[in-house]
RNA sequence: GGCGCGUUCGUCUAGUGGUCCAGGACGCCGCCCUCUCAAGGCGGAGAUCACGGGUUCGACCCCCGUACGCGCUACCA
């Protein structure tokens, strides 16, 4: 047994952002660990020096934090296992780089890059069923290699694969699967500027860290031979593996930034929750085997297994992840959201104003059921932040009659009779005064719903002009007697 | 091309041989509630379970083949 309790990583390249594929591989690796009480590590596979991109770690990890992906160990707050960037472990690489190759499980090869397209031409004009390295460098004698390591050759180091074997493990989500040696390449190990490839890198790691599952996406599914020869080669106890299915566009294609954004920090940026693309992103793959669809973070750690993530791709529904956000902001109290509105509202023209915290809250509690987004709170009343500038063309034409500003009128003089009028003061006047008139309330409530929100829709019309207050609501009235001709 | 993986309503999915002429959710449509819009409630349309063969008294579920999709096939991860 590699360790008692399971320990499982994220392993992103740092290319510059947090994909949500890879969202949902941290966050299964996450919750795998949190429901059996392991320990989840971030490790950095940074052992492309032409892939480099500043700050990409930087953005990796904020993102990774802001979803509540908090790691045991990673390159930022160490470990006992470190350094978690595979840049700093080069000699981890070479060492068992070069114990493979005194037991004859690699070689060096000094093939140039010339050498290995025309060999890779070759094998396709011939048609060749598997287009692999052809071993050459295999037979050089020892005399020859001692020759060109000492005259500086560029050379790699290369796994040996052994044809006609079997090469079979056993799969958590996928079941058993299986592989013929034939169709695995001698695959380079230690690239030429001495940095290894990922698939040493991978399982030198792993094993050193003790990581006992390795949870990640269905792309490695087919390089995983060659770990499992590596594993056996360094006589090394095996860890599980699951591998994910992908996430898709609507096309079924594998989910690109083309077709819509990928990125966490896009979603961040257009005003999702946390809680909702954590929600969605985990039951795009996964559920519990019952109805339940909303979920908070603990929930999903109680309830989630390997044994019940699907094995198909599975297409990013922007519909779902909307709704599931509307579902997340409800449930969250007016205080909470009280700050991210004040946010919107400081990157909004309408900075300049100064809106009182209680006017606020009363705005989320009456529009919280008819928005999605926070944003939404701007977008669909702005006539909590502003007096109309226009009305609605559609509503002056159904509701706004010949007699409609003579009726306002007098809806106005009733309601400036009312002092310190609460909800139901101005619910008596409106009903006293269509009584008066012998007409039916809505005959006044859609005119002064027009008069005072310029819009047809919103919250309960008395609702919204306690909110206003008496004072502004009065303005609005007048205001909208006069520039709404019929 | 080779190897591997996959395939249930538009989408996410339930389903592990009879309880499925297939259940839920999103979206869509209708009705109710109602001062509007939402929310909520109720209902509807929507899947010959990719296709074709087996196995079985019986197959969405087991086996084989085909098709299609996707992944890998780098000194990228």
């Amino acid at each position: 047994m590699i360790n008692d309790f399971p320990r499982v990583r994220f392993a992103p390249s740092p290319t510059g952002y947090l994909h949500v594929g890879g969202l949902r591989t941290a966050l299964y690796n996450y919750l795998f660990a949190k429901h059996n009480k392991g320990k989840f590590i971030l490790r950095i596979e940074d052992t492309d020096r032409n892939r480099y991109v500043e700050g990409a770690v930087e953005n990796l990890i904020a993102a990774l934090k802001w979803c509540g992906l908090e790691y045991d160990e990673g390159p930022d707050i160490g470990g006992s296992f470190g350094p978690y960037m595979q840049s700093q472990r080069l000699e981890f690489y070479a060492h068992h780089a070069k114990d493979l190759i005194e037991k004859g499980y690699g070689y060096y090869c000094f093939c140039t890059p010339e050498r290995l397209e025309t060999l890779r031409n070759e094998q396709q004009k011939q048609k060749l069923p598997q287009a692999k390295y052809d071993k050459h460098c295999l037979h050089l004698s020892k005399e020859e290699v001692e020759k060109n390591l000492a005259d500086g050759i560029a050379k790699v180091i290369r796994l040996n694969v052994e044809p006609n074997q079997k090469i079979i493990f056993d799969d958590i989500i996928r079941g058993r699967v299986e592989f013929d040696s034939n169709n695995v390449d001698d695959q380079v190990l230690i690239k030429s500027d001495g940095y290894p490839t990922y698939h040493l890198a991978n399982v030198v790691d792993d094993h050193l860290m003790k990581i006992t599952h390795v949870v990640r996406g269905e792309e490695w599914l087919s390089s995983t031979p060659k770990h499992i020869l590596l594993y056996d080669f360094f006589n090394w106890e095996k860890p599980e593996f699951a591998h994910l299915p992908l996430l898709l566009n609507p096309d079924r294609s594998k989910l690109s930034k083309r077709q819509g954004d990928v990125a966490v920090e896009d979603y961040r940026a257009k005003g999702y929750l946390k809680e909702a693309l954590v929600n969605f992103v985990a039951l795009l793959g996964w559920n519990a085997g019952d109805d339940k669809e909303f979920y908070y973070m603990n929930e999903l750690i109680e309830k989630f297994t390997l044994e019940r993530v699907n094995k198909a791709g599975a297409v990013f529904d922007l519909d779902k992840l909307n709704w599931l956000n509307a579902e997340h902001l409800r449930k969250k109290s007016d205080e909470e959201i009280l700050p991210v509105l004040k946010n919107e509202i400081q990157n909004s023209k309408l900075k300049i104003k100064n809106y009182e915290d209680e006017y606020l809250l009363k705005i989320i509690s009456a529009m919280k059921e008819r928005v999605s987004f926070v944003h939404e709170y701007l977008s669909k009343s702005p006539y909590f932040f502003e007096a109309p500038k226009e009305y609605e063309q559609s509503s002056i034409a159904k509701n706004w009659k010949e007699e409609t500003p003579g009726q306002l009128k007098k809806l106005s003089d009733a309601f400036e009779k009312l002092n310190n009028p609460v909800k139901e003061d101005y619910e008596n006047a409106l009903a006293n005064v269509a009584e008066e008139l012998k007409v039916g309330k809505g005959k006044l409530i859609h005119p002064l719903r027009l008069a005072v929100s310029g819009m047809s829709t919103g919250p309960g019309m008395f609702d919204l002009i306690v909110i206003l207050g008496k004072e502004e609501t009065q303005k609005r009235i007048l205001i909208a007697i006069e520039r709404i001709n019929h």
